[in-house]
This record gives C-alpha cells, sequence and structure tokens, in this order.
DNA sequence: TAATTTTGCTTGCATATTGCAAGTGCAAAT
DNA sequence: ATTTGCACTTGCAATATGCAAGCAAAATTA
C-alpha cells in the first residue's frame, strides 16, 4: 500500500500498488458517489471499516496521489478528503466494476437507473460525472 | 477471498470480495495476455506469487466462478486453468486500469501500442480481445 | 524397469497485516 | 468548565502472507 515497494514493472501490478486492497476503492467509492468526504464519514460506510486501516489507506491514497487533504470549512476539528485528478480518473476502473457486478450480482435497486445510465453510453457518463466530481472537488463545500 | 462472506450490499464490496487483493487480477492477467494457464505458468510471473498463496487465489478464483480447471490435453500431470465467461468479462475493468496507470506512470514499451489501440476505441477493442478469449478459452488448446 | 524430473499442490513456521477495543489530543459545543 | 465530536494512535489477538520444504502422481530419462 505504501509508495515505495513496487513488485514489477506491469502497470497493473503497480495499479494494484495503489489501490489492490479490499478499502481503498470503497473509500474513493464514498468520495465519488457517498458525498462522504471526513474520516468519520468513512468509517460510518456500511462494510465497517476499523479506525486503523482507515487511516493507514488515507495515508497511502494521499501517498499515491489518489486524494488529498484539505481544511474543512465548517470546523478547524474536521479535515476535509477530496480527490485528486488522479482519483477522479479511477471512475472508469470503478464503473466497469459495477457494471460487471450488475451482471453477475444482485444490484441495489437505488443504483439500477444509474448502472443502466453509464451502461447506455459510458463515455458520456464518464464525461459528464468527471465534470460534476471535478467541480465538487474544488468548491470549498459548507457541509453536505 | 472466498466465496462466503459478504460486508454490504455494494456491488464494489462484492466484486472486491471476488478480486480486490493484490494478486487476483494479475492471474487473470496471465489467463489473458500472458498466454499461461498452468500453475507452474502463473509461479513463473515476474511479481513472483507464494506457492501457498496462488493456490488459494485458484481456489477463490474458482469457487467465485472466474476461472475453472480443466483436464491438460498435454498430460495429465496438468491443470489447464480457463477464463469463465464471467472472467472473460472482467477485460473492461482490466483495460481501464491499464489506461489509468498509462496516464500516472510509465508504460513497458511492449505495451504502449496494445494501450494505444484501446484507448482509441475501447469498445472495438473489448469487443475484439473478448471474442478471441472466447475462441481461446474454448479450445482444447496444445499448449502455447 | 528404475531413477529422476515435472506438476500441482500442502505443511510448518516466521513475519506482516488486519480487526477490535480502548485511549489520546485538540476543537467545538453546552 | 465539562462534555462531545473528530481524527487519529496504541495494544493486542486473530488472520493472512511469504518462504522453504515436502509430497504424491504423472511424465521423462537412463
Amino acid at each position: 500500500m505504501e509508495a515505495s515497494k513496487k513488485r514489477s514493472d506491469c502497470p497493473l501490478g503497480i495499479s494494484l500498488d495503489v489501490f489492490g486492497d479490499k478499502w481503498s476503492l470503497l473509500i474513493i467509492r464514498d468520495l465519488m458517489f457517498g458525498n462522504k468526504c471526513t474520516y468519520n464519514d468513512f468509517l460510518k460506510s456500511a462494510e465497517g471499516i476499523a479506525t486503523n486501516i482507515l487511516a493507514s489507506r488515507l495515508k497511502g491514497l494521499e501517498e499515491n496521489g489518489v486524494i488529498e487533504k484539505s481544511a474543512h470549512p465548517d470546523s478547524k476539528a474536521k479535515i476535509l478528503y477530496r480527490l485528486t485528478p488522479k482519483g477522479i480518473d479511477l471512475l472508469p476502473v470503478i464503473m466497469e466494476v459495477y457494471i460487471w457486478s450488475d451482471k453477475y450480482y444482485e444490484m441495489p435497486t437505488n443504483l439500477k437507473a444509474t448502472i443502466k445510465e453509464a451502461k447506455k453510453d459510458k463515455d458520456k457518463f464518464v464525461k459528464q460525472v468527471t465534470k460534476e466530481l471535478k467541480i465538487k472537488m474544488t468548491e470549498k463545500k459548507s457541509s453536505s
């Protein structure tokens, strides 16, 4: 997970060293679609990540330039986590995982429409959502 | 990794329970692009997976219907591992990871052309390679 | 035919990672 | 002034990983 070790020159291996674990992509999902942006937000997610694991993953993702910390406009006690452009660029990867999952597993009702839209025109969906995310991650948001 | 445990109803979480670790996607990569199909083939890959981990990952991927075992036409001592249609359907996911990696990391020369082709027309690339894989995984191949 | 090698694992054991509970320090609310 | 919220850290047990060795069946070599 740490930025240092590299098992091979294969781009897939390098990528898996960045987000190839059970938790990293879930954090990125929360930032993309969950309207979550603080440590406590992530903790509250359904999967129940442990506090130390969350801390280590946030550190790893930050070291790898996928997310970044910033001051929360609402409070000095809060830290705002945001996706970097590099993190936003993981949208196609996550989208394809959802599409795969939709084909072989049960899709929760509240996601069906979104996945359907994504499948209909992937490029359009990625462009649209990327645009929204760029805005979202730039604005100094004042709470959800 | 085992087929049983499910952390949440999120399709992303379910997917990560199937291939969300440091090794599974590398095995799938070897099956897709590496012309590898036996236990020893996977062992020889650059990343150097341990024998027990490889065995447990093969078991997990089989339990989850991503790969399947079959008799190797060359020898009874060999076991042929193949991607199922479900496994082949992971191609778009892996492709997007490569494309992401290409943007932010060094791409080995021998892969540049393929990635460029994939980026030019993703749908076409996926259809083309899927077709090839379906054939490859169906034929009782007589060695690489 | 017998010995050796190949193949696909399993086993033992040391080390690393994970998960859970509790605790810490600072900020903010009461 | 005290309590609560937030972002962690720490300790420790449980689990997973990595490494080396071993093992049985099949194939190859002698």
